[in-house]
RNA sequence: UGGGGCGUCGACAAGCGGUAAGUCACCGGAUUUUGAUUCCGGCAUUCGGAGGUUCGAAUCCUCCCGCCCCAGCCA
C-alpha cells in the first residue's frame, strides 16, 4: 500500500465504494493498477495510479501491480522494468509482490473450457475478415457463425487442439456464445483466445494461444479478489461483458468503474503516439524531457509530490476534459519553490567590466539558499571586477517599461553593489560585446546608505569563477493546445519547433561546479532547473523544468 | 437510424430540492535585494436549450440540442 497519497478530495468512485461498504456488498477495499507492458507510463497514468493506491489507502485496503500481459506481439520486458520504476517514483508501494495476467494463463484456460462444456463458448473457424464481416455494423444485428452450434465435445478437442499448437495464427478462434444482435458489438460473440506463435516475455513458448483482454481483465480482478476495478470510460461498453464472465463462470464480481481519462493541452497522451514520436525520432526517447511520460517529467525535473498534488487538484470525473498544462505547472512551481536552492546562473552571458574595482581583488557575499527555509542557509558567490550579466537584462535603447540596465543606468547586483553602466563596447557589426560600468562601494550588500533606490535587481556570475554548462531549454513539445483535434492533418504538423534549445557557454556561479544529475536549483530570475544524467564531472548539463512566472514577459508580450 | 456515456465560469470541479464551494488562468492593487514568492481584491442573478412539477429546481419529470466512445483475432 500506499503511504504518498495527499488528501484527496472526495469523489464519485470514493461515494459508490462507500455505499458498497455500508451495504455489505464487500467487506474489504482491493483495487488495483493493470498497465500493459507495451509502453512507457505517463502522466495519464498517474492520474489512475494515484487514484487506485489512493483509494485503497483511503479505505484500508490494497493496490495491486499488475502487468496485464495477454498480448506477447507487443509487450517487453524493458517496458515492465520501467513501469516499476516509475510506480516507486511516484512514491507508491505495492507491497509483496507485481502480479501478473500471464501468472493466471493456466486457470484462465480451465475457465475456458469450462464455458465451452456450458455451452457457453465454442471454436469458430471464420477468418478474421470473416468474423468482421458477420459482426455486423453498429445499426445492423450480426450474424451467427456456422461453427456456433458446434457439439461441446468437438469445441472441447479443438481447442485442446488449438493450445498444443497444431494450428496456426488466426486458424481459429475461441467465442463466447452470447448475442449476435446485441446493440453492444462487444456482446456479438467475443473472441475469447486468439492463436498467437509468439514467445511471451515471461511465459516464453508454453503458449501459442493467449486469452484477450475481455478474458483476462475481469478474471485477473477476481483471482485477485479485486473489489472495484476502476479503469477508464472507453471500457463502460465492456462492462456488461465484463459482468457476463464472472456471472458465467461463478466468480468472485468485482464492481467496474469507469473514470475519464486526462487530457492535458499542448500535449499528446495515446501510446501509440508517444511510440510514434519516439520511433521517428522526433524526440530523444521515451524519457526526453518533453514527453508527458513519467520518466520525461523526472528528467525534466519534475518531482513526485508536485505530480500527486496535481492529480489530487484534477478531481475524478466522467466528463471528457482536458486540464490546463498551466495546473500542472502551478503544483511543480508550488513545490520546487519550497525546496529548490537559489543560485545563480547566466545563460545568454554579456561581459560586464567594473572599471573602478580594483583589478586582481576578488570579495566573497553570503547568498541566501532559500527564502523559503531559513534553515538551508547561506552559500559563499565570489565577486570581482569582471562579471557576466544576462544580456536580457541589457538594453541600449530600453523601452518605457523596461527597468533593468541601459546606459547611465543603476541597477542592483543581487547580494553586491550598485552599479552604473557607463560604457558600451560594440564590434564591427554593432553588436554589444561588453558594457562598461562603475560600482558604487558604499552600497556594499545591496543597500545605498542614502536610500536611493534601484528598480531592478540583477544576476551575475564572476567571470573568472564561473562554471561552464551547458543548459537545454524546454518549452512545451506542441504549439497548439489540442494537438490531437486540431483540424486536418497529423498531430505532427503542430509540434513546437522551439521546443528545445541548447545553450552552451553558459556561466554559472562555483558552487555549482559539484551539480549531481538530478539535482534541482532554481537559477534565480530564471527558472527552476534540474542537472541532467549527461551531467559530467565538472561539465554540468542543466534541464530547464520551468520558467518562473514573469510578469516582464507578458508585458513585452502584449505590447509586442 | 443501434448501444453506452457526458453537458455548472476561459480550464478543472464541488453541488445529491432550499436559493452557485474551491483551484488554475486572467485582471487590478500592496509588500519585495528574484518584474519570483507572499498578501489583498475582482472574476457564473446563473448551471446546454425549452417546457413542466414544486412555496422553492443546477438538483425531480418531459422533449430537444451538442459532444465523446464502440464495428481489433489491441488493451
Amino acid at each position: 500500500m500506499t503511504s504518498a497519497g495527499g488528501a484527496a478530495p472526495t469523489n464519485f468512485i470514493r461515494e459508490i465504494i462507500q455505499a458498497d461498504l455500508e451495504a455489505g456488498r464487500y467487506d474489504r477495499v482491493v483495487t488495483r493498477f493493470p498497465p500493459e507492458p507495451n509502453g512507457y507510463l505517463h502522466i495519464g497514468h498517474a492520474k489512475s495510479i494515484c487514484l487506485n493506491f489512493g483509494l485503497a489507502e483511503a479505505f484500508g485496503g490494497r493496490c495491486n501491480l499488475r502487468m496485464d500481459d495477454t498480448n506477447p506481439s507487443k509487450e517487453d520486458a524493458e517496458y515492465e522494468r520501467a513501469i516499476r520504476e516509475d510506480v516507486r517514483w511516484l512514491g507508491f508501494d505495492w507491497g509483496e509482490q507485481v502480479y501478473y495476467a500471464s501468472d493466471y494463463f493456466e486457470q484462465l484456460y480451465a475457465w475456458a473450457v469450462q464455458l465451452i462444456r456450458d455451452g457457453k463458448a465454442y471454436v469458430d473457424d471464420l477468418s478474421a475478415d470473416e468474423i468482421r464481416a458477420y459482426r455486423g455494423t453498429l445499426t445492423e444485428p450480426g450474424r451467427e457463425s456456422p461453427y456456433r452450434d458446434r457439439p461441446v465435445a468437438e469445441n472441447l478437442e479443438l481447442f485442446e487442439r488449438m493450445r498444443s499448437g497444431e494450428f496456426p495464427d488466426g486458424a481459429k478462434v475461441l467465442r463466447a456464445r452470447i448475442d449476435m444482435a446485441s446493440g453492444n458489438l462487444n456482446l456479438r460473440d467475443p473472441v475469447m483466445y486468439r492463436i498467437l506463435h509468439a514467445t511471451h516475455h515471461r511465459t516464453g513458448d508454453r503458449w501459442c494461444i493467449y486469452p484477450m483482454y475481455d478474458f483476462a481483465h475481469g478474471q485477473s480482478d477476481a483471482i485477485e479478489g479485486v473489489t472495484h476495478s476502476v479503469c477508464t470510460l472507453e471500457f463502460e461498453d465492456h462492462r456488461p461483458l465484463y459482468d457476463w464472465f464472472c456471472k458465467a463462470l461463478g466468480i468472485h464480481h468485482p464492481r467496474q468503474i469507469e473514470f475519464a481519462r486526462l487530457n492535458l493541452s499542448y500535449t499528446v497522451m495515446s501510446k501509440r503516439k508517444l511510440l510514434q514520436l519516439v520511433e521517428e525520432g522526433r524526440v530523444a526517447g521515451w524519457d526526453d524531457p518533453r514527453m508527458p511520460t513519467i520518466s520525461g517529467l523526472r528528467r525534466r525535473g519534475y518531482t513526485p509530490e508536485a505530480i500527486r498534488e496535481f492529480c489530487a487538484r484534477i478531481g475524478v470525473a466522467k466528463k471528457d476534459s482536458t486540464v490546463d498544462l498551466a495546473l500542472l505547472e502551478h503544483c511543480l512551481r508550488e513545490d520546487l519553490n519550497r525546496r529548490a536552492p537559489r543560485r545563480m546562473a547566466v545563460l545568454r552571458p554579456l561581459k560586464v567590466v567594473i572599471e573602478n574595482y580594483p583589478e586582481g581583488q576578488t570579495e566573497t557575499f553570503d547568498a541566501v539558499n532559500n527564502p523559503e527555509d531559513p534553515s538551508a542557509g547561506t552559500r559563499p558567490v565570489p565577486f570581482s571586477r569582471e562579471l557576466y550579466l544576462e544580456r536580457d537584462d541589457f538594453m541600449e535603447d530600453p523601452p518605457k517599461k523596461f527597468f533593468r540596465l541601459a546606459p547611465g543606468r543603476e541597477v542592483r547586483l543581487r547580494y553586491a553593489y550598485f552599479i552604473r553602466c557607463v560604457g558600451v563596447v560594440k564590434d564591427a557589426d554593432g553588436r554589444v560585446v561588453e558594457l562598461r560600468c562603475t560600482y558604487d562601494p558604499a552600497t556594499r550588500g545591496g543597500d545605498a546608505p542614502d536610500g536611493r533606490k534601484v528598480k531592478a535587481t540583477l544576476h551575475w556570475v564572476s567571470a573568472a569563477h564561473a562554471v561552464e554548462a551547458e543548459v537545454r531549454l524546454y518549452d512545451r513539445l506542441f504549439s497548439h493546445p489540442n494537438p490531437d483535434r486540431a483540424g486536418e492533418g497529423s498531430f505532427l504538423d503542430h509540434l513546437n519547433p522551439d521546443s528545445l534549445e541548447v545553450l552552451r557557454g553558459c556561466r554559472l556561479e562555483p558552487c555549482l561546479a559539484g551539480a549531481r544529475a538530478g539535482d534541482r536549483v532554481q537559477f534565480e530570475r530564471l527558472g527552476y532547473f534540474c542537472a541532467d544524467p549527461d551531467t559530467a564531472d565538472g561539465r554540468p548539463v542543466f534541464n530547464r523544468t520551468v520558467t518562473l512566472r514573469d510578469a516582464w514577459a507578458k508585458l513585452r508580450k502584449k505590447g509586442g
